[in-house]
DNA sequence: TCTGGGGTCCTAGGACCC
DNA sequence: TCTGGGGTCCTAGGACCC
């Protein structure tokens, strides 16, 4: 086992990642509070996180604390566009990556000394590389598990570098209040507060058991070894995600009117990005949020997995019928759909095809053409194509499996 | 705090199988 | 026939994260 005495786990972390994005592009932008989205904030520049916006915020309580914010549209290409530019500048920098979100990413640093210097030189370098060739800042932490390198981070924003060194770790973690822990939010951070436990010193010092009875079995074991800096956890760049979903929110007393025509357009919008990463999953999953902001989902296990918009709608339609009461009763606010329990493979490719007979020949002639220019010349003939999913042609590489 | 959109993991009970 | 144990899958819901 590799043994180091030097923190060798990096947590990135963009500061108000929309809202710096907006300030580096818009010069006039900079220095200023800025609001990145108008009916719920989306994002918010320190400026105006120091009036006391936040994001997730409803937009009218936003400009009620903060007046001269400047609010502006969400960009997301250029979100986007800045995620890759930034993701790249950390495969520059370490081998392993492991991004959380658009914004946020593990790095492990482990012996790199001879390529790209110590850790703490490389989570130097990092923020001034990302300053310098993307434009944004970037807080890093840098701490010997992935859970205390993301503490730090958080504790270190903005535009801050905090390294916790081994020795040091739980001299530091003890002294946080418990919503400093990834993994406590509002309503556990509640319970144990109800308990006087307040700091994650104090969370420390109560025995598992006592935990896992107070929070379950999973939450109570991973509290407790987070609360001592035992965290297994490998900072590993396979990550492959496990559903996707689509919501939708209703104005104000939304009627139920047009929610078949939002159903559709929700599994539109699902299936087309679905089909872009060559996915197809199983369980269809319908949420609704209602006036009291309750919610209830509804799910249902279909026996192949499919991307295909029709046979999830038609899906969704069935689970609709079921909650049509729960609707009727207390008034829906949001309608969403999830689609999860995937059959994702890598080199799998996924496309629907058409009922017609001809065009149906064609896109799969189309698809055998793709296939061939990205991955060469091979044997895979049109039957071959057609797998699982008698709406859906699915495929796999070979020797791809593992 | 009158609340958007996209995800992750865990729990608990029931069905079903060996 | 009754009883017991273990495993997997499915559904619904809860909590958390950005």
């Amino acid at each position: 086992m590799f043994v180091s005495d030097q923190p060798t786990i990096i947590h990135a972390d963009l500061d108000a990642f929309f809202a710096s994005v907006e300030q580096r592009d818009e010069p006039r932008l900079r220095g200023r509070p800025v609001i990145v989205g108008g009916g719920v904030v989306q994002a918010a520049s320190y400026e105006a996180r120091a009036r006391g916006v936040r994001s997730a915020m409803g937009g009218r309580e936003a400009r009620r604390l903060c007046p001269n914010a400047i609010v502006v549209p969400p960009r997301w290409e250029a979100y986007v566009e800045a995620s890759r530019d930034v993701f790249a500048v950390f495969r520059e920098w370490a081998p392993v990556v492991e991004g959380l979100s658009i914004d946020e990413a593990f790095l492990d640093v482990r012996g790199l000394e001879h390529i790209r210097g110590t850790p703490r030189g490389i989570a130097i370098q990092l923020k001034r590389e990302i300053a310098r060739r993307v434009g944004l800042p970037l807080t890093v932490g840098l701490a010997s598990t992935k859970f205390l390198a993301k503490v730090a981070s958080g504790v270190g924003k903005p535009d801050g570098l905090l390294i916790v060194e081994v020795g040091e770790e739980l001299g530091f973690l003890h002294g946080l209040p418990i919503e400093h822990v990834w993994g406590i939010g509002p309503k556990t951070a509640a319970r144990l507060r109800a308990r006087e436990i307040t700091s994650v010193g104090g969370l420390a010092a109560v025995p598992e058991p006592e935990l896992v009875a107070l929070l379950g079995r999973a939450q109570g074991r991973h509290l407790h070894a987070l609360a001592h800096n035992r965290d297994p956890r490998r900072v590993r760049s396979d990550g492959r995600r496990r559903s996707f979903g689509a919501q939708s929110a209703f104005p104000r007393g939304g009627s139920g009117t047009s929610l078949d025509g939002r159903l559709r357009g929700l599994a539109d919008r699902l299936t087309r990005r679905m089909r872009a990463a060559g996915a197809a999953g199983r369980t269809v999953t319908l949420r609704l949020r209602f006036a009291d902001f309750e919610r209830a989902t509804r799910s249902c296990t279909l026996a192949t997995p499919t991307s295909s918009s029709e046979a999830i709608v038609a899906a969704a339609r069935l689970l609709l019928g079921s909650a049509m009461p729960l609707i009727e009763r207390r008034g829906i606010t949001l309608v969403g759909l999830a689609v999860s329990n995937l059959d994702t493979r890598d080199g799998s490719v996924q496309l629907e095809l058409p009922v017609d007979a001809r065009a149906r020949r064609r896109a799969l002639d189309l698809a055998l053409d793709d296939i061939r220019k990205r991955f060469g010349p091979s044997s895979i003939t049109r039957a071959s194509l057609l797998g699982r999913d008698p709406g859906l042609a699915a495929w796999m590489m070979p020797g791809d499996g593992g």
